[in-house]
RNA sequence: GGCGGAGUAGCUCAGUGGUAGAGCAGGGGACUCAUAAGCCCUUGGUCGGUGGUUCAAAUCCGCCCUCCGCUACCA
């Protein structure tokens, strides 16, 4: 919307041995398998307006390509040698790491499958030569320190490799139905690409996570078309959950360094929604909220609105059925819908809807009367700390800032007393006529910049609050298109343009506590 | 165990030496444009415990308690 050209890529990381595994036991294809679970994904996104420029699968074949290439490049920078990598292995599943398999008396097993005794196995695999960047690395996080966000993530991360780094292994000989990316090197260290135009299955694949970071740069263009990679490479941000934070932040950069590519400009690791209690939503624990049963409720923008403003970005937060209610209410509901609909019912009932000018700060309107509020002013200092905190990540902060004068704009309601100065309009009082003006001006003018700015997070709104307003909006559902952003969201920036306010709506109809439990049936928490 | 973070009003949190704060929730009030919303006022806290430093500590130091994050191949 600042008119910066972008590319928003979303997916789906789809080689692991567990998906290849569930796929076994469901008695059908890994690919059937997948192709399902895509699905809910998409429906998901789409219940929530996320429009990606490219929902990115793991498994097209354009990645495929991009994986393959990595590994050659890598190889050919001396940074993958074959050896030997062992542990438990579990029939079903692979190999376990020692953390995952439990002791008993009939030996060693896998949680998942305790009747399968495991296997102590070593197998040939390629490593990745980690160990040669830690150099690097540490340089890199020293000069720039933004790379990871927020700053104690980037301490931890720092620690672990100051901690020391081991190469790790980055294919595997064997999994389940051979579900993977053919790994194009084989052992001999020639292509492992058959004159058929097939692969060795004999060279094995590569082990899931390497191929799945890689979907960053195949969604930029690479290695198909190398002129868009140009462009959109390196990435201004990954955004990631805590989980996967190590993986993103170290092994990543290096991968992408020894195939001579740029590391991603930063990454950001965000936390969890946590259950009641700090549980860890899942389904087998029913504390799960699926993101459709939240849409259904709150609506898509309500759902985007709550979800990022109830959580500080950078940390898990518990949240609640409850919890949300009470925000929507209190924030969209009572404070921001509630003063839009009052001003444009007022400006319809005391101006027969015709939209003033909102007055600029130090300007006087045409009947001599200067701002009756510092709406104006509140405005610019708001808007430039909005910016600081959006660009920040602190997207709940960014919010905050935004409600500071949807909060302002609703003091000046009761200060100013529209409906007195209407009754004096009706006795012939001049002054209080241009008085009337100025306030609705200004809180219409307060509502347009709140209802556009807040658009990344609510998409749906914003037009809406701006088609009630009187104003156009130009944006596609994406943000894209319109006019530059940061011109149209300063103060007095459509003045000039004269205009009619529609019928109030209500935007965030008012929800019941008691009423809007979860749809699961689900007892509120 | 090691490293790091947190413990402040019912809830979520801000506050790095000088008379305890915000939002929400609760209570009261005046108003009426509005989604019984908004506005004003207000109840509520020995700032985890303890011992120090200081004229003065939520804030600095020591010890203790509780919780959380990281501590490499599930991803």
């Amino acid at each position: 919307m600042k008119g910066d050209d972008t590319r928003f890529l979303t997916g789906t990381d789809e080689h692991s041995i567990n998906i290849a595994q569930s796929a076994l036991d469901e008695g059908r294809s890994a690919r059937a398998f997948v192709d399902e679970k895509v699905g809910y994904f998409k429906v998901a996104e789409d219940a929530l307006a996320i429009s990606p420029d490219r929902f990115i699968r793991t498994t097209d074949p354009d990645h495929v390509r991009a994986a393959q290439e990595m590994v050659r490049r890598a190889h050919a920078n001396g940074d993958i040698y074959l050896g030997t990598y062992e542990g438990w292995y579990c029939p079903n599943e692979g190999f376990r790491n020692a953390t995952d398999v439990q002791e008993t008396a009939r030996g060693t097993i896998c949680p998942n499958h305790p009747e399968v005794p495991l296997q102590w196995l070593t197998e040939k695999n390629w490593f990745f030569r980690l160990s040669a960047y830690q150099e690097r690395l540490e340089r890199h996080y020293e000069e720039h320190p933004d790379f990871v966000q927020p700053d104690y993530r980037r301490n931890e991360m720092l620690g672990f490799i100051r901690g020391g780094l081991e190469d790790f292994s980055i294919s595997r000989e064997r999994t389940p139905g051979g579900w993977g990316i053919p790994f194009p090197i084989a052992s001999n260290g020639s292509s492992s690409r058959r004159e058929d135009g097939t692969w060795d299955p004999e060279a094995g694949v590569i082990y899931v996570w390497y191929d799945a970071l890689i979907n960053y740069i195949t969604g930029a263009g690479f290695p198909d078309d190398m002129g868009a990679f140009a462009h959109w490479w390196p990435a201004d941000l990954h955004v990631i959950g805590k989980d996967i934070a190590r993986f993103h932040t170290i092994f990543w950069p290096a991968m992408l360094w020894s195939a001579g590519l740029e590391a991603p400009r930063r990454v950001w690791v965000h936390g969890w929604l946590l259950a009641a209690g700090g549980e860890r939503m899942s389904k087998s624990r029913g504390n799960f909220l699926d993101p459709n049963d939240f849409v259904t409720a709150f609506g898509a923008d309500g759902a985007r609105y709550l979800v990022l403003r109830e959580v500080p970005f950078g940390r898990d937060a518990e949240v609640s059925w409850e919890s949300f209610v009470r925000r929507y209410n209190a924030d969209l509901a009572n404070d921001f819908g509630n003063l839009l609909n009052r001003t444009v019912s007022m400006t319809n009932r005391y101006l027969e809807g015709e939209r003033p000018a909102p007055t600029a700060e130090g300007q006087r309107d045409d009947a001599g009367v200067p701002p009756v509020s510092d709406l104006a002013s509140t405005w610019s200092r708001v808007l430039e700390r909005y910016r600081e905190r959006l660009e920040g990540c602190a997207l709940d902060d960014a919010l905050a800032e935004l409600w500071g004068v949807v909060g302002a704009a609703n003091k000046v309601v009761d200060a100013e007393q529209p409906w007195v100065l209407a009754k004096a309009v009706k006795d012939g009082d001049e002054i209080a006529a241009a008085r009337l003006r100025a306030v609705l001006g200004e809180l219409l003018e307060a509502c347009r910049l709140v209802g556009l700015a807040v658009a990344p997070f609510m998409p749906g709104v914003a037009p809406r609050v701006l088609a009630q307003l009187g104003y156009a909006f130009d944006y596609g559902a994406d943000g894209n298109g319109g006019p530059p952003i940061l011109e149209e969201l300063r103060w007095g920036a459509h003045g000039g343009e004269p205009g009619r306010v529609s019928a109030p709506e209500p935007l965030f109809p008012r929800l019941d506590l008691e009423v809007a439990t979860e749809p699961g049936g689900t007892t509120p928490t």
